[in-house]
DNA sequence: ACGTTACTGAACAAGCTGTCCGCAACTGAT
DNA sequence: ATCAGTTGCGGACAGCTTGTTCAGTAACGT
């Protein structure tokens, strides 16, 4: 006895609305029947799957979540080596698909407790995965990996938001992680034009 | 005819309330009457003052930034040859000193708004500085300063919360200057304890 | 001391929330 | 095709929050 196909119905119906309707008014300002006069369902409905917007809100974002840990294991597995750069390619290939939730978690809608939650999952993950390499290349980090994951993590997020608002024909893809790779790799000075002169 | 006094106690202490108050609830489940009982003020007196409980918040966030902007000017005059860390070394004075209202801001309370003020006022600072720096070394960078400068506040923005979030005891502002400048002068590689292996 | 300005406390309509209900429509399994 | 069980519907409910208004009172600056 798979889900019952009109709860399907209701809960993708609110939840798409949800995301049309913050990316257009915010998610302060809406009403729960605002959300469901979208969706087309009944207020009474709503309350019989979410306790409130916020719940709805984090539900929706708990699925992005599990997409996106889906979709990077095997990039994850791959570039296990060095920075190859494969996980931050499907993040931005996942964030063109769905650009518009994207756009509103990022933003920090809901104060920003989906941001949150996006933004610990990633640290958490990068901060497991730097130190497996480190142990298992036997080194020793010279800054605290939990650190570096918050850097490196605000850094793609910063990088993230910034494509996903763009207008239009924006950077490929593939170019952006180019650039944050050079930024891993050579630092802040290459960037920038010159060499140090402290 | 300065201000007058009664007007400045109550603007205080509203936006003290609110501190207090988002802290504690956080800015949803805030109510105008629970800021205005918490300052002590009557209802009828916050809708004098502000529109409702955002325009309160945003206010107090764009003084926050005013005071911030004064206080990095001459450490940015001072570090205008290379990368010396002293503005980001200002800016976590400025946090601990104002710990509450950054950790707040940096939540991403209020649908992130007063986040977003805050990283846009920054980048826009550091990327002007950016291009400023090209022109007068005459270089060309080798990364739009746009995405240079969105990469390095989102580092920046990154750690601070990181920092306000901290409980007692945490790292001395100096030590996580000099992280930051390790990154920012070396890369990734460097910090994770071993070469590039790609 | 005086004219001006801000605060108070109360009242108001309007809107939103979360919960309940009986009834209708749909669903999956037999 | 049937049927028991589930889900959706729409309306109604009290309770709370919002934003505005107003007359009276207190504090202000000069």
């Amino acid at each position: 006895m798979a889900e019952d196909r009109r709860t399907r119905r209701s809960r993708r119906a609110l939840g798409a609305a949800l995301v049309e309707l913050v990316l257009e008014r915010g998610f302060t300002a809406l009403t729960v029947e605002d959300i469901t006069e979208r969706a087309d369902v009944a207020r009474a409905t709503f309350y019989a799957h979410f306790r409130d917007k916020e719940d709805l809100f984090a539900r929706v974002t708990a699925d992005l979540l599990d997409e996106l840990g889906e979709r990077l294991a095997p990039a994850v597995a791959d570039s296990a080596v060095g920075f190859t750069g494969k996980p931050v390619l499907e993040m931005l290939r996942h964030a063109r698909e769905e650009r518009d939730l994207y756009r509103i978690v990022l933003r920090g809608d809901g104060d920003g407790k989906p941001l949150q939650m996006f933004t610990d999952a990633c640290a958490k993950a990068t901060a497991d995965e730097f130190r497996a390499r480190a142990e298992r290349n036997a080194v020793q980090p010279r800054i605290d990996p939990d650190l570096l994951a918050r850097v490196w993590v605000g850094e793609q997020i910063a990088v993230l938001r910034w494509w996903v608002e763009q207008e239009s024909p924006s950077l490929p893809a593939e170019e952006v992680v180019r650039m944050l790779l050079d930024l891993a790799l050579h630092g802040r000075y290459w960037a920038s034009g010159f060499e140090p002169a402290v």
